[in-house]
DNA sequence: TAGCATATACAATCTAATTGCAAATGCAAA
DNA sequence: TTTGCATTTGCAATTAGATTGTATATGCTA
């Protein structure tokens, strides 16, 4: 509820994956909450840098959360990489598709998109698809 | 048929988007037509180093074909972009899915591949899809 | 509260991609 | 065929995102 017991809900989160619950970590899981799209490092980076937290150790820590299975690096085709927290019981498996807009960057989660059944068979004939991603232009950008 | 009057094709293909057919540009578009699957600019630019082309000459090159309509600039989600020749009358739209093996880096393309009725409506409500993505492990790599 | 593995700051490094510019060249017009 | 010139090229420098090395600082457990 309040901000207290927030911060001691994100430093037991960030304890239960066997990371040590630092300033630096819980200013950047905090951030990723309040974010409603996933947020590239650089994003993260700049938040942080007025806590006086430097890049390399806010890259860091979100590889590391993300290597812990607290957070996901998602790959959306624009040659950044954005964070986002994994939601409760959201496996390497199953994880929602995105939406990127090539215009302005801007990125959605989209939570019910899914391939018809027969595109499903034809890309299991080529691998196990672990990750869907659309692109194209938002509404704002049309 | 023979690789003479390849040449002549592909000097053409290059005169019809408006771009001078110079030995550079003949031997992407050959590179390319020769492959099974996109082929990122650093593969692109190894080959051609051994013709004596210098890397920032093939990425223009790639870019600037792209540009003129003649190629596909493909970002597909691993921070390189890959080039592929246009399918004849394959416009900006219908572009076909590619699949992305996450382990290998291998590309797919995948003709077929559509969402479902559902899925479509849900991201049109945020924007015109242009591109769908496809990352996994591919089954060499299972 | 002491000990130590973990995490941090700061600087250096890596790779993909891009840019500036003078010299070279494709090609259309003469 | 030759000429004129815009386009293209080679080469070197640069940018930007991401990563790494390392000495110091700190979270956490005992
Ligand atoms: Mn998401
Ligand atoms: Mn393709
Ligand atoms: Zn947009
Ligand atoms: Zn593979």
């Amino acid at each position: 509820m309040n901000a207290r017991s927030d911060i001691k809900e994100i430093k037991n989160a960030i304890r239960a994956v066997g990371l040590r619950a630092t300033p630096a970590r819980v200013a950047t899981l905090r951030l990723l909450r309040q974010a409603t799209s996933p947020m590239t490092h650089g994003e993260v980076a700049a938040e942080l840098d007025e806590n006086g937290v430097d890049k390399a150790t806010a890259f860091r820590n979100l590889n590391d959360m993300a290597d812990a299975g607290l957070l996901r690096r998602a790959e959306l085709g624009d040659h950044l990489y954005r964070f986002e927290e994994l939601r409760d019981g959201e496996g390497e498996h199953d994880l929602h598709p995105h939406f990127l807009c090539v215009d302005c960057g801007s990125v959605t989660c989209l939570e019910e998109v899914k391939l018809t059944v027969g595109s499903r068979k034809a890309s299991e004939q080529v691998g196990e698809v672990s990750e869907i991603l659309l692109r194209g232009r938002c509404n704002n950008c049309q």
